[in-house]
DNA sequence: AATGTTATGACACCGGTTACCAAAGTATTT
DNA sequence: AAATACTTTGGTAACCGGTGTCATAACATT
């Protein structure tokens, strides 16, 4: 089949090293073993349409004999685009976090990206430096930003600025649509608040997280909404900001829980402060769900071991991981997408609400 | 200052050119700027002896004002040897693995590494292929192994002929020790039956993990060690194997506590399965600690969130994912140390712990 | 003067890509 | 039919930003 190609002196090559595949396989070999120049090679590795049939063919054929893979490295310089993604995050829940990177992972598995930690502080004033450092440095691919690094505009705009596509996770809304994932956290809020007037509650309370986390007001407002759905409204002194830690959320609960008219149900904005209203309520010498109600916000693995189970609104962590990736690898390749795609969390009723005991 | 150095016809590029630094620095800008070779430069970014004084002195004068950092890309196809650190993971607590990757970015954040996942599925019988393929294609630095990824020998024998640096974080002893950062689970193991011992418990029981986990035999072999100081030892049908999960812990506690002779304290292999023996003990009527003293292994987060809150036993994971990293750097630097460093686990003593009423 | 040591530079190379050009094939014009 | 223009295909050289090898110059030592 070769055969009739050969040239004089080239030919003779060609046949010699036919047999001789190199332990590691360059884009040279590719070349000499399939007779065409490696310019002809690297358009069929990038897939350019300049190329005819047959030569495709032939080359591609070798290309899968041989199992070559161009070297990263190689393209990264020539490029001058490395094939790192960057996952900008300042989440502290492990759970999150963990679950964040097995859902990009699960994306970028089969690809030849690798995904590269960029934990930040946002409390320092020059968290952003040190991204723009690895942005300019390593030039990656892209960046991943979950909450709450998502809800920074100004890092964003840095991204752009330095020509570095980028995907937000966020729970609220914000511009370009194209480069956002979404959860619709105020529809789980209200979910929420559903669930606990159906229940017959009356006196109920929210804690909140931080005013500085835009998710926090997203699930107050959510909460709000779905109560006022049966007429009912948080009342004075009953919605409360707490750190979205665990010690954050005993305080909040110790001050509600000492009130003359308590509540009988409270929501908190995660399930770390759902979890220290518990240790507030047995505290106070309240039983759950009896006395009190509770739901909390994400399904972390603590709301199904502890007892009673908690009841909270569960976000697809993982699979929105999977989205931004694959948004993420869509934009580089040019595919474009122009809506925001929206993921609706889902209460989960467990153990630690009940019905209204007045 | 610079004046006097100037030569004929090159002194006026320099002069020009001084000005004029390039929005992105590369070591070609370094040498026309300090009229030496690009090979000199090099040789000073990789603080070779053979520059003088003088030389190495004026041109890092010249990096330092221009921000110069050399492109790892570049870098890493000249030395055929990426800046990339890989870790190499299957241990399913999102706890541990957050807490190992914030201590190995702990010590590489101000080094130019990077930090890529690399998650796996032990029980799938080809799982080593893919850190092959990782290793092959992106020549990593190194490899980071946590348990129990790090009990596999034939992996690092597979490292060791694609001559790729590693370290292995482990609770067993292992072969070439300075490639080790070790555990001595058994101590804190011991730890936890002294205790016991000293709190006057006699029915004392196991619920170790999984015996493909080597982890599971040293923190058995450990507690029956701390037992004998106290002439005490796990009695026939004391011991129970199960999964290292919530569910599995449960379904060995429920095994116990149905026993005419129940124990009164139990050990669990780790916290997931002593947070199971909660669920058990609530199902059986026993009351923490009055009925049934507990302790965990790992002081999870949940550890201390739970009511009660559970004696475990601490492992600094922080602190030996900076360890591993920076002997991982050690070894890329030549400073070979010979010796596996020893982290003691500690008991944390809370209250899922009291005196043996009977 | 011969020799050894230290400091430096020239040049090829790592494994790809882009810019530019050449040749061949095909269509259009004169 | 010849000339011109355009499209398809492939090659060459330069380049991305560093490093290795080897030669050579400068200096010190015997």
């Amino acid at each position: 089949m070769s055969g009739s190609e050969k040239e004089p002196e080239k030919g003779g090559e060609v046949d010699v090293s036919h047999d001789e595949i190199p332990s590691r396989v360059t884009i040279n070999d590719i070349a000499r073993l399939s007779g065409v120049s490696k310019k002809t090679v690297s358009r069929i590795i990038n897939k350019s349409p300049l190329v005819s049939e047959v030569t495709r063919e032939k080359v591609e054929a070798i290309i899968l004999e041989t199992g070559f893979r161009p070297d990263p490295q190689a393209r990264a310089l020539a490029f001058r685009r490395s094939f790192l993604v960057g996952m900008a995050y300042d989440n502290p829940s492990p759970q999150y976090v963990v679950n964040m990177q097995r859902g990009i992972l699960d994306e970028l598995m089969h690809t030849d990206y690798q995904l590269v930690l960029q934990p930040v502080d946002r409390t320092q004033p020059d968290y952003r430096e040190s991204i723009q450092r690895f942005v300019e440095r390593h030039k990656p691919a892209g960046i991943l930003m979950p909450p709450s690094v998502s809800e920074d505009d100004k890092l964003a705009e840095m991204l752009r600025d330095a020509n570095c596509e980028y995907v937000r996770i966020a729970s609220v809304e914000l511009d370009e649509p194209n480069r956002v994932i979404r959860t619709q956290d105020s529809e789980g809020s209200a979910q929420a608040a559903r669930h606990l007037a159906q229940l017959g509650h009356k006196r109920i309370a929210h804690i909140h997280g931080p005013r500085s986390f835009r998710s926090s007001h997203e699930r107050l407002f959510g909460f709000r909404q779905g109560l006022a759905e049966f007429g009912l409204e948080l009342a004075e002194g009953m919605t409360l900001e707490a750190g979205y830690t665990f010690d954050t959320g005993v305080q909040a609960a110790d001050n509600l829980l000492s009130k003359t008219n308590r509540p009988t149900a409270i929501f908190a904005g995660n399930d770390e402060m759902a979890i220290g209203i518990y240790t507030s309520a047995r505290k106070a010498g309240l039983s759950i769900p009896e006395d009190l109600s509770i739901v909390g916000f994400d399904d972390t693995p603590m709301a199904s071991r502890i007892w009673p189970q908690l009841t909270t609104v569960r976000l697809p962590i993982r699979e929105m991981g999977k989205a931004a990736a694959k948004r993420l690898l869509d934009q580089l390749s040019g595919k474009s997408v122009k809506r925001t795609q929206q993921f609706i969390p889902e209460i989960v009723v467990r153990h630690s609400t009940a019905r209204a005991s007045n």
